[in-house]
DNA sequence: TCAGAGATTCAAATTTTGTTGAATTATCGT
DNA sequence: ACGATAATTCAACAAAATTTGAATCTCTGA
């Protein structure tokens, strides 16, 4: 059996930490009240996910192309020089993302920003 | 010496798009009239920049943790378990992208939002 | 149902990011 | 100037994202 030691390794209090911050730290209710500003971690992972498909020069790009009015992908093929299957690649990602959507009209796929990809292209 | 050919490979005219869009298309001024609507090279890579600083679960959670009161990295360490060169990692592109600034007091470096910064994290 | 145009999918190669632990730099107090 | 603590930097490695070209799928019109 595991014995429990009253100080263990993992101790907080053993922080050295300037005077100010400890200040602030103890007007907000200490160390641990840190934890309530953190949203929680799937809101972070989902987050994360949206900035990940708006990092991409390429990708804004698109998204700003389709801004205003949807478009098939033939023509954002032909306005951005893109190989067909780079294009797709990164159209997969704003879709995955919830960013943009794409319906078919005929034999053309027609993108457009969703609700959401409004919110982040302004 | 290089010819000039009058009507060349790459010729834009060669599109076969759908009426809908066509129709939109020659509304706004054609298919040139979308360079229009495109920011600048230079914003779309320092967005995308910022962007990606933000596509990081941990990177979310730091910036949430020194919103409102600067922090220390010594506590950003102890609060999020992180080894010290990896958050140093993260710090670093966190700084680079302009989201936070970090200012020696003492022996130590506190962290902050900067205005860019808070305008991405509310 | 077949051909053809528009678009996506797949797997391999490449590039970029992120992680790890050791070494280094910076600052303070003595 | 020295020792101790806080934090960063470095280089090697691991993991994830991107690119590429060939193969596949979807829809339309004959």
């Amino acid at each position: 059996m595991k014995c429990v030691t009253i100080s263990c390794c993992d101790d907080e209090k053993a922080m050295d930490i300037p005077d100010q911050i400890q200040k602030e730290l103890d007007e907000i209710g200490g160390f641990e009240a840190l934890t309530g500003r953190i949203p929680p971690q799937a809101e972070l992972t989902s987050r994360s996910r949206i900035y990940h498909a708006l990092s991409d020069p390429i990708r804004l790009t698109i998204l700003y192309l389709i801004k205003d009015q949807p478009l098939c992908v033939c023509v954002i093929k032909r306005f951005t020089h893109l190989a067909g299957s780079k294009l797709s690649y990164h159209l997969n990602i704003l879709k995955e993302s919830g960013l943009i959507e794409g319906k078919y009209h005929g034999n053309w796929i027609i993108y457009s920003l969703t609700d959401t990809g409004r919110e982040f292209i302004r």
